[in-house]
DNA sequence: CTTTGCACCTGTTGGC
DNA sequence: TGCCAACAGGTGCAAA
């Protein structure tokens, strides 16, 4: 389900809701997620106030004094806020109650998201510490950007949904980017211009400003914390359109699977 | 080092 | 209506 606007919206929207807040309990009603959810967590985190909420890449970080939870939500997690009390669904797997009489609800029917805890600085735990630039960040730019796809042969698409390369760009936000760049996904990472590394660059910091602006996409089931959806996908210009009219210039856009993923583009606009 | 394919899950959709 | 295959917003990991 989400790509970074979308980590970064529902934490946005969860974030005045949860900050200072004790944590008072946690019911864990479905353990097992991409990895089981660590049997310490809840005696970590109980009757702890939480001091601060950040991202790094699509990880949310809860920061309390004795550690911190990472959240990741897959590909069908969603965290909302509930009150206390409401009844539970099927895929409802987590409830953080708070001082508030508001819950942090954690839902994710393919259960591919991840709850997970650490003591050590957040930054140096294994998942986060091998991860490339933010992408808004001014650490990536295009200088990075072409010494990182340096000796990629891989078509750039791939090149730029790698978490080594750099962060927060998902499946949608690839096509997407890669349309506004005007650069065919099917190019060799390495062989594209310094022109090509700079547009690619600004494309990319571009649309996922824009979406995170848009409260993020909802294609079929993302849902801000309020439950609202994101209005990003009105504003999609290839992702999910093949066989319709580019924008642009009216070219049929075309779908192809790139590493397995579904991948559109423009065959005249990207070159 | 890069690159590939698989794995983890459930729900929805489309073809027969 | 039912059944089955394909596909879905992610990414860590083993192996080539």
């Amino acid at each position: 389900m989400p790509e970074m606007p979308e980590v970064e919206t529902t934490k946005r929207g969860v974030e005045p809701y949860v900050i200072n807040q004790p944590f008072n309990q946690v019911i864990i009603r479905q353990q097992q997620l991409r990895w089981p959810i660590p049997k310490d967590l809840a005696k970590n985190i109980t009757r702890k106030k939480l001091l601060g909420l950040s991202r790094r890449a699509k990880y949310l970080l809860f920061h309390f004094s004795t550690g911190t939870m990472l959240i990741h939500l897959g590909m069908s997690g969603h965290l909302h806020i509930v009150k206390q009390n409401t009844p539970a669904q099927k895929h409802d797997h987590v409830d953080f109650l708070l001082g508030n009489n508001y819950s942090l609800r954690y839902t994710d029917p393919r259960r591919f998201g991840a709850i997970l805890w650490t003591d050590i600085p957040a930054d140096e735990h294994p998942l986060l510490c091998k991860l490339g630039p933010e992408p808004l960040s001014t650490n990536f730019n295009s200088r990075y950007l072409a010494t990182a796809c340096n000796k990629r042969r891989q078509p750039i698409k791939q090149a730029i949904m790698d978490n080594h390369v750099v962060v927060g760009v998902g499946n949608i936000y690839a096509s997407e980017s890669l349309f506004h760049a005007k650069i065919n996904p099917n190019r060799a990472a390495a062989e594209l211009t310094t022109a090509e590394y700079q547009a690619l660059t600004k494309s990319i910091k571009h649309i996922l400003k824009k979406a995170i602006k848009a409260g993020g996409t909802t294609l079929k089931d993302f849902l801000h914390a309020d439950g609202k959806p994101g209005y990003f996908r009105h504003q999609l210009q290839v992702y999910g359109r093949a066989e319709a009219d580019c924008y642009d210039c009216n070219s049929k856009i075309l779908s192809q699977r790139i590493s397995q993923r579904n991948t559109f583009y423009c065959p005249t606009c990207q070159i």
